[in-house]
DNA sequence: GCTAAATCTTGCGTTGGATCAAGATCGCCC
DNA sequence: GGGCGATCTTGATCCAACGCAAGATTTAGC
């Protein structure tokens, strides 16, 4: 079966690549971002600044794509940055040619608004583990759903993603393995 | 112009009403709804339950449509319950009969995309609201987007979609008017 | 309108996680 | 592969929010 990537690689979306250092971002909060990048390799993080703080909303692992998912809805500028973890390679696309692209086929559309709908329940399950009061078991939630976030991203970003210090969340790794 | 719901009205898309008495559930978590329900009158609150304690994930107005999503999309039993907070009364749609009706014309295809963008842009809304550190920020960061909040809905439940206990919300209204 | 129940407020003791600090370890870059 | 900055661990202290309880107030239901 062929994937959403090569599809849209034979259709000659990607106009280019992309290739950040350790540290580097792909875009600053507070920017209009139109396209869409596909995580050849390497490992980014999601921000929103709150109060001054650099708070983590979520990862980009190779394989995935990442966007200004609000910007591209409202078109406004972003509320996240986007930064690299470490040396990544990312392949670009814009995403209104993205989106026109889906629509065109009926299968691809009905592909497009399946994403839409498993963004929205991952959404939703983000929601649930930040409700989830003891940092112990917003760890366990996320360990067991995420394995890869701890193979991939220094901790101090897990301890930042989970709502709690990086103290608290080395105690818990010694703790409960 | 033409509110959704009288479009849906005039489809012939409801296909009855529902009362709920305070307190009364509406759906229990774990079950499969493929219902979507527009709020006449009353006051609806969506929960989760973590730990067996009910949490609050949001809440549904009159004049609004609350649905269980997460089964919509992924068919599974929903993880969410769905209780009316004051004497309700629902009007009841089939959500398969909305989304292909949605899905028949290139308007309301658009104007259906555009709704799960809203939506999405929402969860990314609640998602800021749950990682700020402070309750005091939760408190004001929400008191200024959602004023219906603190006018339908009990001090009890709002605390706890604020993440804090009803005696910390009730000190920040007193400190902070 | 009256009554009962639910909700909200306020005080106070407790505590879990934050903060601060120092040392150990990791891993990136040259 | 070695040096060094960044990250991680561990311990000690502190404080903001929680939990409990009791009284005031509001609200629902008859």
């Amino acid at each position: 079966m062929q994937t959403l990537i090569q599809l849209l690689d034979e259709a000659g979306l990607f106009t280019g690549h992309r290739t950040l250092r350790r540290g580097e971002y792909l875009m600053l909060a507070g920017q209009r971002d139109r396209n869409l990048y596909y995580v050849e390799s390497g490992t980014l993080v999601v921000t929103v600044v709150i109060n001054d703080e650099e708070q983590c909303t979520r990862f980009g692992y190779a394989g995935e794509v990442v966007a200004a998912i609000d910007s591209q809805v409202g078109g406004e500028p972003s509320k996240f940055g986007i930064k690299a973890l470490r040396k990544s390679v990312l392949r670009v696309a814009n995403y209104g040619a993205y989106h026109d692209f889906m629509r065109a086929d009926p299968d691809r559309h009905a592909a497009y608004e399946a994403s839409l709908g498993w963004l929205i329940c991952g959404l939703l399950e983000r929601e649930i583990d930040l409700l989830t009061p003891s940092p112990e078991e917003r760890y366990r939630r996320v360990l067991e759903r995420s394995p890869r976030l701890f193979q991939e991203v220094p901790a101090k970003y897990i301890a930042n993603y989970l709502r709690m210090t990086p103290e608290t969340l080395s105690r818990l790794k010694k703790g409960a393995g």
